[in-house]
DNA sequence: ATCACAAGAATGTTCGAACAAAAATACTAT
DNA sequence: ATAGTATTTTTGTTCGAACATTCTTGTGAT
């Protein structure tokens, strides 16, 4: 006879739609799906274990994303990666998380400066891969390095700009993965990544806002400039079929 | 014996989803589906002629649009409207709007300049509806509003900016639809809104940024005050159960 | 050999029915 | 009367099968 009502936490009301769709765009976010890969219905419900309807519910979604592609009888691709739409990315995530970063920085209180050196403290505290296969290092190192970028701008309240911060981070996420061993096993790119992170947080709560612009959109560009860098040598994992139109 | 293959141009290769989507967005921005309002499958099965699979994947697609919301095992309802979510709209629409303008101006050849003078007749041309019954005159004005300002921007070469001003675009039209009789009932407010839009078409095209920039922020500014002032006579029709949560 | 065309296989699309969860209603006990 | 519970009804979810389209393979004519 327990005061507390019998439902735990663990309910959730979710649905195999739902579900599909997290697992999914987890995997082409990580890139286990390959841009320009086919996704068969039967190969996906198999390897998924679920039927074809809740599948057709989740790519649907995906494809408002931009993380699918959809031609009518030609089913679903995983959407490529290009120079073209890295830059033009880059560009706009550069523009929109500064601006987020500015209004944060005006009207952030006590608890996101708190929040925002928990997550750098946790950042800080990941270990770096030394491989793509090790997974679950990348994976908990991606998280929480997202974790720590949207705590920045999560006090800039607006829910439509941190919803397109989220989206275009999401999809830079998608091009960062194939290098960041490379960034992980130079010493000097490591340091210089981690002293911007700092940099950043501190000129934050500090309320330096030029700074922390600054260091933030000086930080993404140097993101860039690695995958570019490194594009030629990964172009192959990039784009299986087609990948880059224009340059 | 035509020298042309047999198929003509009709084919389009189009799915019950692909199409229901499209007609369900154009019913949600159109304010013909109330916000807030259940949408039950079994209902709009018989009013759209289609079942609920073709349903599911369309609704699935514009949860991401952010057009309907979603609950597990509780269906979808229309996307409710709300006084801190238009201001947000209106702020990070004029924010990227203004930005895309000026990398028109700096981008933009002769065939953007002539389409921006193309789109700006065609919509000084449209009748103004007498009333919201009008629906196939709202729909052109709105449509041709649109097109007039996508056309601005259309230069600035950047699909993601134009991606998101277009989704900012949909959503703000949710809004001005309810008060768009209003503003063509005043021959004052029309005035001003038809010397903007030439104002700003105008400028663009003799590349004075900061002149076609500070009008175009002006119109959003005016049409939110517009919208915003009438808030009260029709959140009736704004919120039928929820609506605004704060504020 | 190459192209066009036809048959077959694979794949995507849609529907209807079975199933599960939630909401509404009816009922019982206090 | 009311609160709580059981029952019914409604609604959402999922699957499997039938259907349509596209892709692939195979065949034959030039």
């Amino acid at each position: 006879m327990s005061l507390q009502p019998v439902a735990v936490a663990d309910d959730e009301s979710t649905t195999l739609g739902i579900e599909i769709y997290a697992r999914l765009r987890r995997d082409l976010i990580a890139g286990h799906l390959k841009p320009g890969e086919r996704l068969r219905f039967r190969q996906l419900s198999s390897i998924y274990g679920v039927g074809i309807a809740p599948l057709r519910e989740a790519l649907s979604r995906l494809v408002s994303d931009q993380l699918v592609r959809f031609e009518g009888h030609r089913g679903y691709t995983v959407a490529p990666l290009s120079l073209s739409d890295l830059h033009d990315l880059c560009a706009l995530r550069t523009e929109l998380s500064c601006n987020a970063l500015r209004r944060s920085i005006t009207r952030g209180d006590e608890d996101w400066e708190a929040e925002i050196l928990a997550a750098l403290h946790r950042l800080e505290r990941t270990p770096l891969p030394h491989s793509v296969e090790d997974r679950k290092i990348v994976d908990e190192w991606e998280l929480r390095h997202d974790r720590f970028h949207y705590s920045l701008i999560a006090a800039c309240d607006s829910p439509w700009l941190l919803h397109f911060c989220g989206a275009l981070s999401d999809h830079f996420q998608r091009y960062r993965r194939g290098v960041i061993v490379v960034t992980s096993s130079s010493q000097e790119l490591l340091k210089r990544v981690r002293d911007q992170h700092r940099t950043i947080a501190e000129a934050a709560i500090a309320r330096d806002a030029d700074r922390a612009t600054a260091v933030l959109a000086e930080h993404f560009q140097g993101s860039v400039e690695v995958v570019i860098r490194n594009y030629e040598e990964v172009s192959l994992s990039l784009s299986a079929g087609n990948g880059d139109e224009a340059n």
